[in-house]
This record gives C-alpha cells, structure tokens and sequence, in this order.
DNA sequence: TATCTTTGTAAGCAATTACTTACAAGCATG
DNA sequence: CATGCTTGTAAGTAATTGCTTACAAAGATA
C-alpha cells in the first residue's frame, strides 16, 4: 500500500469503523476485519492508533467537537428559542439518521465493557445535550412566553428522550426511518408542554 | 456439584448471566465466567442450553412474559386513563431500576451482534410498550378528557422517551438513580399534553 | 549522497472464545 | 440388582482476539 500521512489514515480507520459497526455490528469489530476493509495490514492500524480503544475514544472525541459543537451554536444563536428548540431538534434527527454508525456506537459501547473512560465521555455528551435545552428553555421563560412552573430538568429530559428512542428505532429498523414529520410532530408536542 | 434438575440450572444461569453484565459488562460474559460465576463446570452450561445465544433469547422471553403481562394488566385495567397512564410510568421506572442487567442487556445487545432474531424480539417489547401507551391515550381521548386533536402516536413515541433516556442515565451512572418523584413530574408534563 | 524518521507488512504471539468429547456418577424404572 | 436416562466434569478443539516483532522501503533532512 502507498504511504499516507498519519492523519490521513486515522480518518480512513475511523470511518472503516463506523461502516463496519453498521453494517456487520460491534461484534465484528476487530483490528483483522478493521484492516481489510481498508486495504492495509492489521499492523499498520498499530502504526496510527495505539489501541483499539483508542479509535472508539477518537470518534466520540469527534461527536463532541461536530455534533456538540453545532448544537451548541444553535442554543446560542439570537433566534426566538422556539424557532432554536425546533432546530436543536431536528439538527439531532438529522445527525442521528446520517451518522447511523455513530449511533450505534454510542449507544453499545458503554453498556458492552463498561469502561469508566467511555462512560465518562457519553455522559458529558448526554449532560451537553441536557444542558443546551435547558439553556433554551430558561429563554423561552425569561422572555415570558413559556410557563414558568415547569420543571425545566423534566422537560429536558423527556425532550432527550426523542433522539434516544429514535436511536432504538434506527437500530431495531435496520437505520429505515421515516422522519417525514416526526420534527415538527414532536415540536407541537413539545410546544403545548411548554405554553402558559 | 450435586444433581439438579435443567430447570433450576436454567434459572441459575440467567441469573447468573445478569449478573455478570451488570457488575462486568455484556464484554466479560464468556461462558468460562458464567461457570465460575455459579461453581459449575463449563460442559455444564451447554447441558442446559444448547447455545450461549438461546440463553440471553430465554432472559428476553422472560422480559416478554413477566414485564409487558403486568404492564399489559394495567394497560387493560378498569382504573381511569390518568390513573392507569402513571401506573405504567411507575411500574417501567421501577422494573428498570430493579433490573439493571436486563436493561443492559436489552440495549445493547442488538446492535452489538446485528443479530434478526435479537431484532425482532427487542422490536415486539418495543412494540407492546408502545401499543399499550396509545391504547390508554386513546381511552382518555374517548371518554372525553384528553385532547382528540393530539396525534397519539407522537404522544406515545415521546412517552417511550422517559423510560429509555432513563435506561441511559442508569447505564452512565452505575446505577445510581435517584427516581423520588420522577415519575410524577413526567406524568404533570405528559398529562399537560394530553389536555384539552 | 548519507542518515534519520515515518510508514508499511508478514508472521507470530499468548490469551480468550464458544463449544465438544469421553467418561463418571446419580437416579428412576424394570 | 440391572438398565437406561440425566447431570456432572476435565480436557480438549479450532477459531478469533488485540497486539508485537523484525525488517523493508519511502520520504525528509543534512
């Protein structure tokens, strides 16, 4: 095989990964099979990840900076918060039917070895995510249009609840879902939570 | 070891089996851990199952057979639609607090070994739930009390949010949960939805 | 050109996996 | 007691796992 730069070959990896995850399952997730869907030897993934583990981390590193960071963007935008809390959403909907693999990921790994590292990176994820809709929703009743006797944590969490039980039907439907409405469905749901 | 019957062995080694994920992880539930785990000798185990497969689909038909009857029970009690909708609430927080290595079990199973037959099992339990929810939804709707322009398939995918977001918080930390009144600040956010 | 670092690979490592085999002993039935 | 079925086990099996080692060649730097 050509020589690639480090970088280069870290990305092909990761993303080998995430094919294999979605197509084969976790379980067949090993640095044999990693390899030959790349073309290379199983040495040369040595050569630009340490370990395993290592790859698993790098990609949810990866989440963190993409994902997050988008979500991020959106519940600190300008925007009236119930045009963000609508974008949050479907920005989530969107990633989660993209990133089939990612998904499935994240939602095996941490149960499967129960590694104290893994855990503790899905669950800053999860807190992020928590912590960006609440941040909307306290706007939402600063500005003095949602209902301020809510308990903003139970709505966050119940809000959650939407991308990861679209995450189960992903998963069970073998990634075929039809999110025609499903955004705006929920929002309306959502919405009338929210109203005084 | 002393003699024992199949049946006595089988439920040893489900238990064992849940077990072992819980405080191990789904990674460490070899057949070699699952006999030392009971006292008994590997050659055992296959005495009693024919497959290390056909005993995690025994623990999902029992998942099937114990949890959704009782959740089933109260879906098609005499009990008003308000009173039946949070008693199914609070009977899924708590069989998932009290079972912590089925709902790992159950979630990441699926999408570790991509297995059909692990699919369609999940799929059903996912499934059940969901019919159980709109069957109450739509008694409220009904009689009169809840909103008949809400669309109860939506109300139902959201409702299947709390207990699954709940399995992911009980994954991240180890646990620990601290439900007092969680259900019942779900149930005043849901039951705001389903208003007139 | 000579040297050094980086990237590649084939072969092999010990450990672990799910499962089998051969055989012993318990237990009920004749 | 004898016969046959069930339950137990120790010691295997072949396959797979994550990872290492020894060495070759490519590319950068001097």
């Amino acid at each position: 095989m050509t020589r690639q730069s480090t970088e280069i070959r870290q990305e092909q990896i990761k993303q080998a990964v995430l094919d294999i995850i979605y197509t084969d399952g976790l379980k067949n997730l090993s640095t044999r099979n990693l390899a030959n869907r790349i073309g290379m030897s199983e040495g040369s993934i040595f050569r630009h990840f340490p370990t395993k583990q290592d790859i698993i981390l790098s990609i949810i590193q990866d989440v963190q900076d993409e994902f997050i960071g988008s979500l991020r963007a959106i519940a600190n935008s300008k925007l009236e918060p119930e045009k963000r809390l609508n974008d949050y959403l479907c920005e989530t909907v969107k990633y989660l039917t993209d990133n089939k693999g990612i998904t499935m990921l994240l939602f095996s790994e941490a149960s499967h070895n129960n590694d104290e590292m893994l855990k503790m990176n899905l669950q800053q994820i999860f807190n992020n995510q928590k912590m960006l809709v609440s941040k909307i929703i306290l706007d939402g009743i600063a500005s003095g249009k949602w209902d301020e006797s809510i308990s903003v944590e139970s709505v966050a969490m119940l809000y959650m609840g939407i991308p990861v039980s679209l995450n189960i039907d992903l998963v069970l439907h073998n990634g075929e879902f039809y999110a025609d409405n499903y955004c705006t469905k929920m929002m309306q749901l959502i919405l009338k939570m929210l109203k005084k």
